[in-house]
Formats: C-alpha cells, structure tokens, sequence
DNA sequence: GTTCTAGAAC
DNA sequence: GTTCTAGAAC
C-alpha cells in the first residue's frame, strides 16, 4: 500500500527547506517522493489529538523559555499512525509497562517522536526516518523500523532484511543529501544506546553542530562505541544475532582525539575549534 | 537522551 | 576570577 513516500505537507516543506540549495539534478529521488506525494493523500496527515498527555504537566518548575521546551512537542497515539502489523513482537512491552521506563519516560521518546509527522522525513511500509531532535552534526538523522524492536539484543536472523532496508534507506539519505558530495558520513548503531526502540544514525562526520557537548557525545560516534550497520547486518547473516562487546561504556570516557588526524585535544571546545580547520564552513 | 550546577581545573 | 566537566535529576 503505502511505498515510499514522504509523511506529509509539513515533511514536504521541512525537506523543501533543508535541501533548498538542491539542483534539479540533485533532487532526483526527493522528487520521485513527491510525486508519489501527489498522486496519494498522505494518512499520516490526519493523525489524532495527542490523547498522551505527558508532556506538560510532570516537569520540575524550570523556565519555560529555552527553544527546546518548543521542540518537545508529543506526537499523536501511535494508534492513529499507519502501521503494517500489531507488532507481535513487542520485545519492548514488558518494559514500557514499567513504572520507571513507561510511555511518559524520557527514554521512550523516539516512539513518539517517529509517528510525529512533522518529525518524519521519509517514510515506507517498514521504516521511517527523522531527523535527530538534537543532530550532533550538520546532517544527523534516525532510521526507525515501525516495529517494535527495543534494542540491539532483540534483533534475530529474522530482522535481517528489515535491518538490510533499514542501511538502503539510510544510503538513499546520504544520496540526496546536498553535501553528499563533500561530507562524508557514517551510519550505525550506538553499543548501548540511552533511548529505546532500534535507530539507525545517519550521521556526516563534521560533527559541527552546538547539541554535540560533551565526551560522551564525541565518543558515541568516533568510538568503537559506534557499531557500523554493516557490522551489524553481518554479525546477523553469520550468527543469527548481535552480540555487543563488554566495556562499551568505557569508551565513552577515552581521551578526545579528533577523528580525521587523531590530534588529542584537551577539552571540547579546544575540539570544536580543531574541527574547523577541517571542516571550513 | 537533555538540563542544571557544584566544584575541579585553569 | 572564568571555563569546563561530571554526575544527579529529569
């Protein structure tokens, strides 16, 4: 049914926007989407009120004028989103169930944000892509699969083609992308990553982007902390399953070394500024 | 995941 | 004195 199209009109001026210095050379493939825009009204479009709730009334009294309160809009019930099953392996059920990580907790925010239609990118019958809420560099986005899969551990031989689409659309992501031609980027999955549901990084490796703060930012990326999806998609072909390696987490603690010449840098805005020199705006 | 802030580092 | 980090709170 749904193949390949854009969520809708808001997705279609975000995009319009973001790649406004595309060709029409370059536009290829987003046009292709566009089209297919046309000829269908998107579903996501007609989504319901946010019956959720959770949003504004628990946080700590803080004030409220900082821009990413704005940012932290929920989505509408992810019963009012087209989705192709029933999710009959909500490996995530049980947890979400649970007073300390449920539906309301920070950690579950991906799944809200995925059926947001104004977050959403690009979306088919098996995944979805957003942009990161908070990009650790100038292009950073999510490629979720619409089923329920909490984690890296959840993953079986079964998921090996849902995590094979899941890289080609990250793939088509990068092609369309206006830089493609002078960033480079990666794409994969953090070890131990701090929000549920499985997410694919689209990720250009300037790294030039003021959300990216800390140690634990840079390392999450340039660290072995960050699994290629390739890795991922052969540990599922050879052995049925992905085993993530002990110590993960100490490698969000090593020393800030830049990842283009492997210069230490002291601290993160001695990095930032080294960036520069790479990455010349 | 982010924000906030005490106190370490300079 | 200011800058920056790390850990608690959310």
């Amino acid at each position: 049914m749904l193949k390949c199209q854009f969520a809708g009109l808001s997705a279609r001026k975000e995009i319009t926007s973001q790649f406004s210095c595309l060709t029409y050379r370059q536009l290829s493939w987003v046009e292709v989407q566009k089209r297919l825009l046309k000829t269908k009204n998107a579903p996501g479009s007609k989504f319901k009120e946010d019956t959720s709730g959770n949003h504004s009334s628990t946080k700590r009294p803080r004030e409220t004028t900082s821009e990413d309160r704005e940012s932290h809009r929920e989505a509408p019930s992810m019963k009012a989103a087209k989705q192709p099953e029933k999710a009959s392996e909500a490996i995530n059920h049980g947890e979400a169930t649970k007073t300390s990580e449920g539906f309301g907790h920070w950690s579950q925010g991906l799944k809200s944000s995925m059926q947001d239609p104004k977050m959403q990118v690009y979306k088919d019958d098996k995944v979805v892509v957003i942009k990161d809420k908070y990009p650790k560099a100038r292009y950073h986005w999510l490629v979720l699969p619409w089923q329920a899969i909490s984690s890296l551990k959840a993953l079986g031989d079964e998921h090996c083609n849902l995590v094979k689409h899941m890289q080609k659309v990250a793939d088509q992501m990068v092609q369309q992308c206006p830089h493609a031609d002078t960033l480079r980027f990666r794409t994969g999955y953090h070890a131990i990553p701090s929000m549920s549901h499985v997410h694919l990084h689209v990720i250009s490796q300037d790294f030039d982007s003021p959300c990216l703060k800390n140690k634990k930012h840079w390392n999450s990326f340039t660290s072995d902390y960050f699994i290629e999806s390739q890795d991922i998609i052969q540990m599922l072909e050879t052995y049925g399953k992905v085993t993530v390696k002990e110590g993960m987490s100490e490698l969000l603690k090593l020393p800030l070394r830049c990842h283009m010449c492997h210069k230490e840098l002291s601290t993160i805005p001695a990095l930032k500024e080294h960036l520069k020199s790479h990455f010349p705006k």
